[in-house]
Parts: C-alpha cells; structure tokens; sequence
DNA sequence: ACTGTGACGAGGG
DNA sequence: GCCCTCGCCACAG
C-alpha cells in the first residue's frame, strides 16, 4: 500500500487477483496499474514473477490471445498444459474464445 | 549516472 | 489484411 510497492509488486498482485479459467493480457494490467504504455513491464514483471508461486504469470497472454510467454515456462508447452488444466481451451500457443475468457481487471475489480 | 533491455501495443506502409 | 517500425517506461548491469 505505500511506495514500497514497486511497479512489479503490483504486478503480481494483480496476478494473483486473475480467476481461474480465465486471462488477462499484458496491456490490459498495465493500464490498470496507470501505466498503458508500460505493458512491455508488465511481461518483465513476469520474469521476477518465476521466483513468486502464487502469480499465475500463465494466465497473462498478449492482447492476441498467444501464449507469448511460453518461452520462460521451461521452454516446454508447460504454460499450455497450466491454461488447460483450468478449462481453457488453447490451440497452438492461441486461446480460443479468448475475448469471452478475458478477464479485464479494470471491469473486475 | 548511463545504457540496454524487454513475456507489448498501436500506428503506418 | 499483413508486415514492419516506433514508442514506451521501469528495472538490471
């Protein structure tokens, strides 16, 4: 709640915040936190995210629904398999209905 | 203190 | 409609 809170820290909180079974995308958390044009952050945010269980980084996926981040999941389809597992239908790295599973947390919350 | 970077987004050709 | 370029801003080295 005070500054100590830097723009990472929010970051995951918003995460943590994401229901499951549904995604948010980079932009849409980066406007959330008053930085719109800061969404790049919101995806390097992640990386420090890798240390933290309780951010679902893999629920955060680029405005084009892609499993952008999959990469620094192990390389593997691990993200996949995590969006799955919640009932998330995902087909090549994409997620299908991903405008009726976007969770915006500016509606949300 | 400076530069580079980076899991994006929007705009232009 | 697709491909390319620019901008952006906070953190790490």
């Amino acid at each position: 709640m005070d500054s100590e809170n830097g723009f990472f820290q929010r970051v995951y909180e918003v995460c943590r915040k994401i229901p499951e079974g549904r995604v948010t995308s980079y932009g849409a958390i980066a406007r959330y936190l008053g930085a719109a044009r800061s969404a790049r952050m919101v995806g390097w945010a992640m990386n420090s995210s890798h240390s933290l269980e309780d951010v679902p980084a893999h629920r955060v996926v680029n405005r084009n629904g892609i499993l952008t981040g999959k990469h620094h999941f192990g390389g593997t389809n691990a993200m996949q398999q995590l969006l799955e597992a919640e009932g998330i239908v995902v087909k090549d790295l994409k997620i299908q209905n991903f405008k009726d599973r976007f969770w915006d947390p500016m509606k949300e919350l």
